[in-house]
DNA sequence: CTTGACCTTCCCCTGTACTGGAAGGTCCAG
DNA sequence: CTGGACCTTCCAGTACAGGGGAAGGTCAAG
């Protein structure tokens, strides 16, 4: 499959891929003796996965560090279960911010819609984040 | 209070302080007969607040407009409450996503603490994420 | 009255994740 | 055999969130 076919289909461009080629989440493809890349549709599952990753908030460089560990096919060593472990802990505490927020704007937006001048004071909208 | 003192209390620096300056994130403040930024104590408060934002994951410009709907102390229009409701859908898939993510993440480094040779076949390496 | 710590503006540099466009090669349909 | 769609590399620019450092002004202590 050529560049632009899998791009289509992973809902991506070309630039991206190579981009993604350049940095090293993807693996340098097979070329065609013209010299255009030729990809195997498992790509695009790895294209997903980068995707899925960045869905969660991770860096392209923290997806590339889980993919290593990936295609090593093993992940043996105490450097990578703290690496994860440390992955972990950040994910919980963005977590936990993320959920305070969520009922911060949930709060907000209730104010937003509820426009009676009591709701409005000042001070009251200031105690909020 | 100046801008070191006020950078130190909230835990950041002077360049970053004019920059949200910049940014519209902190209001012009009044200024020293010498030109020194004249900073009130409140402007801690303010900047936590914008500590806390970017600990949820919202960039500089969303935090912007939450601060400019709390500034006019008032949220009444339907724009507003649009890009409230907006931001919390976002929110949520974040949510979802991190959640996710977390678990993956969660069983990917339980194998890294358990190097059997069979927990390292590949192909079971390979369904994570 | 100088030294050091602080402040000012200014401009450029960093890293992240792309995007645009130029200049040229390839391939296939008509 | 030409046109258009695709591909190649390379260089450059974007937005975000600052950081580095120059050149100069200010202020309190010794």
């Amino acid at each position: 499959m050529r560049i632009g076919e899998i791009a289509d289909t992973a809902g991506t461009t070309t630039k991206t891929l190579r981009f993604y080629e350049d940095q090293g989440l993807l693996p340098p493809t097979e070329r065609t003796p013209a010299g255009y890349r030729d990809y195997t549709p498992e790509t695009v599952a790895r294209i997903d996965f980068i995707h899925r990753g960045q869905a969660a908030g991770l860096t392209l460089a923290q997806i590339r560090q889980i993919l290593d560990i990936r295609d090593r096919g093993q992940a043996p060593c105490d450097h990578v279960r703290d690496l994860l472990d440390a992955r972990l802990t950040e994910i919980e505490q963005q977590l936990a911010g993320l959920a305070a927020l969520r009922d911060t704007i949930a709060e907000l937006r209730d104010q937003a819609a509820r426009p009676e001048p009591e709701s409005c004071n000042p001070d009251q909208v200031c105690r909020y984040l």
